[in-house]
DNA sequence: TCCATATTTCGATATTTATCGAATTATTGG
DNA sequence: CCAATAATTCGATAAATATCGAAATATGGA
C-alpha cells in the first residue's frame, strides 16, 4: 500500500455520505447492497450516490458487481485491511498487537 | 470519537504534504518539530506548511507548543488512537484483536 | 418490441481546498 | 529600540469536490 493509494482512500473516506455508505457495506458484508437502497438509506439522490460511490471504487474501498438491473456494492475487507495496516505502521507510534489490526468479516473471523 | 470528528481527522491526513507531516511528527515522537523545519524537509513554504498544520491541528491529530521563537508541533497519539479505534469498530468487520491497534509512541509501547 | 426499473453519465453551479507571495505578529539578542 | 528570525494571517487565484436534475445506458418482463 503505496502513500498515493492510501490519500485515495483517506479521500473516499473523509465524507459523511461516503463514510456513512461504507459503514453500511461493512455491515451488509460480503452480500453486499445495491446502489439504489444505499441512496434510500441514506437520504441522497441516486446521482449523487453514484458519485460518491465511484470514488469508493476507486480508491478500492469496495468492488461492484452486476445482479440483473441492480449493482451491488460491496466492502473490500482486504483493501480496508491494507489502509489499517499503514496507518498503524506509518502513523502510529509502532506495532500495536502481534497480529495487528486485522479487518475481516465478523463471521469469518473466528477461525482465522 | 463521534463521526464529525472522524471525517475531520481523514481529511486531514488525506492530502499529501499532510500526511508526509504527521508522518515526519509521529517519527519525532513527544518532543515534535518547528513547523519551519516540517517546511523545509517537505520543500513546502512556510504559508502552505501553516495551512497544512492549522488543518491537522484543528483535526485535533497534532498539538502545537510554543519555545522561544518556534512553534513545536507534535503527533497527538491519543487522537489517532481514537480514529484507530473509530476505524476498527466501525468499518472493519468487527473486534480485530483484544486490545486493538493501540497508538502509542513506540518507546512506552514495552511496558504498556 | 415496449415499458418499467436501476444506475450511471452529463452539465451546470456552488462550495471547499490548495497554493504561495506579501504583510503582519511574536520573540530574542544586541 | 531595532534588526533578525520564526511563524501566521491575508488576499488573490487555481483546482478539486459536492450537489442534483435531466438525459442516457443496461436489464428484465409482458
Amino acid at each position: 500500500m503505496n502513500s498515493d493509494r492510501v490519500i485515495r482512500a483517506l479521500s473516499a473516506l473523509a465524507q459523511d455520505h461516503r463514510l456513512a455508505a461504507f459503514r453500511l457495506l461493512v455491515q451488509a458484508g460480503a452480500e453486499g447492497m445495491p446502489a439504489g437502497m444505499l441512496a434510500e438509506r441514506l437520504g441522497v439522490p441516486p446521482s449523487s450516490m453514484s458519485f460518491h460511490l465511484a470514488q469508493l471504487a476507486n480508491a478500492g474501498l469496495v468492488s461492484q458487481r452486476r445482479e440483473s438491473r441492480s449493482i451491488i456494492y460491496a466492502a473490500d475487507y482486504a483493501a480496508m485491511n491494507g489502509l489499517m495496516g499503514y496507518l498503524t505502521e506509518n502513523c502510529c507510534g509502532g506495532v500495536p498487537c502481534d497480529d495487528a489490526a486485522s479487518c475481516e468479516p465478523s463471521t469469518e473471523r473466528k477461525s482465522a
